[in-house]
DNA sequence: TCTCATGATTCACC
DNA sequence: GGTGAATCATGAGA
């Protein structure tokens, strides 16, 4: 009420913010002029006389009753707008016609480029702009009266701390524990989730305070000079006022994330040692096959899942194992051995034929069914053959010039005791380079 | 701290 | 796209 004090003069005449005297405007063609003048300082006197009062005392509103039923009114607030519009508003124009917020345009871009937000999760423009519509569709009029308007915004206030200590809580990822390939899209699903429940619920208070506001204003604005032009002007600074809370929530999302994929990589970066157990899966392969050692996808994928690694890193061991063999192949032979006896003995007594342990010119540890016959105890793993694999890559073609130097240690015999002269049923195994 | 083992990465080749 | 070869990076043990 302040401001309709400021902009009516005591003797009824119209005055801007310093004070001074506005020029009168005509607004009734065929009254007399001291009559017109008569009856606009009756209304005037009537405003400031309920600035002066309470909302909620009956009085008021009888008499806001009889001032909005005036004849005059309409002509009378269309000048005060117009001089409002004029002095107060245009001080606010130069300042809130500004660019959007590179920070929040940032972390939008972030958002979306995680999978976390999406183009129809709009910013806070959009719950102003549902607001708006609702508060302008065509909604009773509510009479709120000051204490409502105070209640709510406490209300959103608490709502708001309470949420935001809650949303730190759920992306807390200070545990410092390491992070899977499994859990980082379970995490980054779980911030999704957090992330748009806490924006829904920060729409909500949005839209529900912009609501309160308009209906405040649009209720004042049959007792005070305020245009649908200022309404607009509000929601404007209600959703600045609110793209705080927006920015907030959007950083910690993006912290959340950051801090989630800093991790994963992390883990992901540093080597770890296979399990042993899942090393002696994969030696029992490598040396049950070693006429052949190219599992196939099929068997990729099991010794993965029994080793609970990945196919990747399997195909990654064997690389490696297959290139070390080569290079170390005196070394490989003792362990060959080790794996042998082993297998021997486990297979001692089960009438297993695909071992033959020590046998063979280098006391090689052969599968004499060139790797067909991988009789692990569980025959799960497919074995297979470069000839029966049906890889489309067949690391070694028939007429490629290389050859496995498992055969090597062969000395002569593949898998049906051939010799490695060309007569074999498997002819891309030649003799070895080394 | 050094050495070795080993998983991962990169690049060229097929 | 799979593979071999070289290389990098890191963990483990002496």
């Amino acid at each position: 009420m302040e401001d309709g004090q400021r902009m009516y003069s005591q003797q009824g005449g119209l005055t801007n913010m310093s004070g001074n005297v506005l020029p009168q405007y005509n607004m009734g063609q065929d009254e007399p002029s001291d009559q017109r003048k008569q009856e606009i300082g009756d209304i005037l006197q009537q405003i400031m006389t309920i600035t002066d009062q309470s909302l909620d005392e009956a009085q008021a509103r009888c008499r806001k009753h009889t001032l909005n039923c005036h004849r005059m009114k309409p002509a009378l607030f269309s000048v005060l707008c117009e001089i409002k519009e004029k002095t107060v508003l245009s001080i606010r124009n130069s300042q809130e016609e500004e660019p959007p917020d590179p920070q929040l345009m940032r972390l939008d871009n972030m958002l979306i480029a995680e999978g976390v937000a999406g183009p129809e999760k709009g910013g806070g423009s959009s719950a102003a702009a549902n607001a708006t519509a609702a508060a302008s569709g065509g909604q009773p009029d509510s009479a709120i009266e000051h204490s409502d308007y105070r209640a709510k915004l406490a209300q959103i206030r608490q709502i708001y701390h309470t949420e935001l200590e809650k949303y730190e809580q759920d992306l807390d990822l200070s545990d410092g524990s390491e992070i899977k390939n499994s859990d980082y899209e379970a995490k980054l699903a779980q911030i999704r989730q957090v992330y748009q429940t806490e924006y829904g619920k920060y729409e909500q208070a949005c839209n529900e305070f912009t609501t309160h506001v308009v209906n405040l204003l649009r209720e004042q604005s049959r007792t005070r000079p305020i245009a649908p032009k200022e309404i607009e002007r509000m929601v404007t600074i209600i959703r600045k006022k609110f793209a705080a809370i927006e920015m907030q929530l959007k950083q910690s999302t993006c912290e959340a994330v950051m801090i989630l994929r800093s991790r994963f990589l992390d883990a992901r970066r540093k080597r770890r040692n296979f399990s042993k157990q899942a090393t002696e899966l994969l030696n029992e392969y490598f040396y049950s096959h070693l006429s052949n050692p190219y599992p196939s996808e099929e068997a990729k994928e099991e010794l993965a899942r029994k080793c609970g690694i990945t196919v990747s890193q399997v195909s990654n061991w064997f690389g490696n194992k297959r290139i070390r063999y080569k290079k170390n192949i005196t070394k490989a032979q003792e362990e060959a051995n080790v794996y042998a006896a082993k297998s021997a003995a486990a297979h001692e007594g089960q009438g297993a034929a695909g071992y033959n342990v020590g046998g063979g010119q280098a006391g090689m540890y052969m599968n004499l069914n060139g790797g067909d016959n991988y009789q692990s105890s569980d025959n799960s793993i497919t074995p297979h053959s470069r000839s029966q694999n049906g890889s489309p890559h067949d690391p070694k073609p028939e007429d490629s010039t290389d050859s496995w130097c498992a055969g090597a240690f062969m000395q002569g015999l593949d898998g049906d005791g051939d010799n490695y002269d060309g007569s074999s049923d498997e002819p891309g195994l030649k003799r070895p380079k080394i």
